[in-house]
DNA sequence: ACACTAACCTGCAAGC
DNA sequence: TGCTTGCAGGTTAGTG
C-alpha cells in the first residue's frame, strides 16, 4: 500500500478538484472490504456537501456536513479521478459523482482497504500515535517509548503507537540512512540515534512526497500518474545488491513477517 | 504489558 | 502448458 506519502499524495492529487462540491451518488459495487461498507452509505452521504478533505496516519477523512467518510487503501488501493463515463476496471469497488462532473472511483484488488461513514468520528483514529512530520515526534519520544523494550527497531517504528505513517518501504529507507541495524533491540539505541533516526524519518517521508511517492507495481496519484521515489530507494527491493555505500551484497531478513533489506557493513 | 503469529484477499513471478 | 508455492505497500485479533 500506500505508506503515508502515498496518502498525502493522493489527497493532494483529489482534494482541488472536489473539495466543496456536493456528492450527487456514491456507487457501492463490491462492499467487502477490510471491514464492511457502512450500510446504507450512498443514501446517508447523497446530497451532502463535501466540506474538506484531511489525512490521519494513511487514512483519509472526507469531512461531509453529517459525519465523515474514513478511507484506507490498504495494501493495493487508490483513488482516482475518472471520466465519468469510463468504463470500470475490474476491482473499481466505489465510485462518487460529484456537482461539478468529476467522479473518483476506488480500485483495490485485495480489498484490504476501508470505506466507512460516521456521524462522530472513528474508532481506529483513537489511539494513534503522533504525525511523523509534526514536532510531537522526535528522537526523545523514540528513546523514552523504548526503554526496556526487546522488540526489534524496525517493528517498533511500524507501530502506529510509536509513530504512524512509517511502512515497509520507509522504515526499511530510514534505518538504512541511519546506520541502524533492523533488527537491534528498540531497548539498545542511544537517544543520540534515536535522534539521528527520527530525522531521517521526516527526510525521508518528506522528500517521498516531493517525488509524489513511491510507485512498485501500480500505486498512482488521484490523477492516475505514478510516483518517482522509487529511484532513489537504497535499500528497499533490493535484495541481495551491492550497497550504494560500501559495494558490500545486502542482505535480507524477515522481521514480523516483513521482508527486512540492510547491510550488515553499514548498518550496526 | 509485551512479543509474536495468523488472518483478511488477489495477482504475479518463480520453480517444478 | 499447467500446477503449486511464496511474496506483496497494512492492520487487527488472538495466543502465550
Amino acid at each position: 500500500m500506500p505508506e503515508l506519502p502515498e496518502v498525502e499524495t493522493t489527497l493532494r492529487g483529489i482534494e482541488p478538484h472536489i473539495a466543496g462540491t456536493v456528492i450527487e451518488q456514491l456507487r457501492v459495487y463490491n462492499g467487502s472490504l477490510r471491514w464492511p461498507v457502512t450500510e446504507g452509505i450512498s443514501e446517508i452521504v447523497k446530497g451532502q456537501r463535501l466540506l474538506s478533505l484531511t489525512r490521519r496516519a494513511k487514512y483519509l477523512l472526507l469531512h461531509l456536513e453529517q459525519g465523515s467518510m474514513m478511507v484506507h487503501l490498504g495494501m493495493s488501493g487508490s483513488l482516482r479521478l475518472v471520466d465519468p463515463g469510463s468504463e470500470r476496471r475490474k476491482h473499481d469497488h466505489i465510485e462518487m459523482h460529484m456537482s461539478n462532473g468529476k467522479c473518483l472511483r476506488y480500485h483495490d484488488p485485495r480489498r484490504f482497504g476501508a470505506w466507512l461513514w460516521s456521524q462522530d468520528g472513528h474508532p481506529q483514529l483513537d489511539h494513534l500515535g503522533p504525525e511523523p512530520l509534526t514536532e510531537a515526534f522526535n528522537g526523545k519520544r523514540l528513546f523514552d517509548l523504548s526503554r526496556q523494550r526487546k522488540i526489534a527497531v524496525k517493528p517498533f517504528i511500524m507501530d502506529n503507537k510509536t509513530v504512524v505513517g512509517v511502512g515497509n518501504i520507509y522504515a526499511s529507507e530510514a534505518l538504512f540512512r541511519s546506520g541502524i541495524r533492523p533488527d537491534r533491540s528498540a531497548g539498545r539505541i542511544s537517544q543520540q540515534r534515536y535522534k539521528e533516526l527520527a530525522g531521517h524519518i521526516k527526510d525521508v517521508l518528506q522528500a517521498a512526497i516531493e517525488q509524489g511517492g513511491t510507485t512498485l507495481r501500480d500505486f498512482v496519484n488521484g490523477n492516475g500518474e505514478p510516483g518517482y521515489f522509487q529511484q532513489t530507494l537504497m535499500v528497499y527491493g533490493r535484495g541481495t545488491e551491492p550497497c550504494i555505500n560500501c559495494q558490500k551484497p545486502l542482505r535480507e531478513i524477515r522481521l514480523g513477517q516483513r521482508s527486512s533489506v540492510f547491510c550488515a557493513h553499514c548498518q550496526r
